[in-house]
DNA sequence: CACCATAATGAACGATGTTCAATATTTATC
DNA sequence: GATAAATATTGAACATCGTTCATTATGGTG
């Protein structure tokens, strides 16, 4: 049996956590597993579960921190001092989404797994971070809106947003295969982005 | 033992697959297991398995029809005579495809489901019908386009429909709540397609 | 040292998809 | 019509899953 004093319970709790994370990121969502994890840190399936709720509450954490993440990363293209350069950062951080989607494959799979969203998310903390990650686009369309747009803006954040998030997702689902060019989805994204901002101009 | 001259192997074939639609229509996706399709037809789980390779194989058929009664409904706003009434149409393709996402939601969520579409499809006949998704959004694009400038219109084509896809996505996973207005969704799709139209005018 | 709170355990439960030897039914042959 | 071959159907069994909880091991306290 496990020495309980080798760790408090928060660090026991941060390495299932941790553990967790790497299984996801060198063998896919579909191999976490409790068992899977308890081995991982040596420790019986069951206290997991003095930790964590249910698998499902370790999805959310993980989720979460996937869009912390993620947040971080757009949040790098938000600044911008002119119409011009916005344009050009919503480009870069439109791309920067896809390649996130990329590189982290697995984990951004997960935060679509809906029996994650079931779930219900405690009172609403989930669902604020997920309305948090509009915020640098937001802030980039500023400059395109007036301040009496305010509820104009919000909409073409969001639809802007979905946009590039439903070529992302079609792309990484295998689903838009267009032509043997590889580059071409990042054109897509240029000629999305490019367009929008003609048409609300 | 169930007498194996009520049918054909074909009309067992159907009966399980319609017992399965039946299932995910009135339960949801989660309900649908093998047992469970074999007490619905009154047979044993492994008669399923002398039909199908797999759940997964079903499933796979399941999304077959889906996408088959998702193309018919697209392809009724596939025709016009004039850019007026093709962009008009767009609108309408563009809120079915939403209406058709909210009606058969458990349906147009297995489509999602990535399990299936790591089953890598054989062939690629699923893909050809996804690929054939496309089309109607693609005749009424052509209006807008020259004949030298298909590979333009092609991009398009997935572009806009990757938006409308990626805003229905996010709206149905409860990922948009916007405002208290429930009509603000119908809103953004109209708004998309005459921001998209006017981009590429 | 004895006591107690609690951390850790792992067998057990009810599910899941799937397999396959055994059995029931139909068809073919004589 | 009886018997043999072919085939459809079965359901117990296997490995796996998330989850529970009585039992056991551990650490601190009086």
């Amino acid at each position: 049996m496990a020495r309980r004093s080798d760790h408090t319970r928060e660090e026991l709790k941060e390495s299932v956590f941790n553990a967790a994370w790497t299984i996801v990121a060198e063998e896919g969502f579909e191999a976490l597993t409790a068992r899977r994890i308890a081995k991982a840190i040596g420790y019986a399936p069951g206290t997991i579960y003095n930790l964590y709720d249910s698998m499902d509450d370790l999805y959310l954490q993980m989720n979460s921190k996937t869009l912390d993440l993620l947040y971080d990363r757009l949040s790098l293209f938000a600044r911008a001092s002119s119409k011009d350069e916005a344009a050009q950062n919503m480009k870069k951080m439109a791309l920067d989404y896809m390649h996130f989607a990329d590189e982290n494959r697995a984990f951004w799979l997960m935060l679509f797994n809906l029996k994650v969203t079931e779930h219900r998310s405690d009172a609403g903390w989930y669902h604020d971070k997920v309305e948090r990650l509009f915020l640098p686009l937001e802030q980039l369309l500023t400059p395109f809106y007036g301040d009496s747009q305010i509820k104009e803006r919000k909409i073409a954040t969001r639809i802007l947003w979905s946009s590039v998030h439903g070529l992302c997702f079609l792309q990484e689902t295998d689903k838009l295969i267009l032509m043997t060019n590889q580059s071409s989805i990042e054109e897509m994204v240029n000629i999305l982005v490019e367009t929008f901002l003609r048409g609300i101009a």
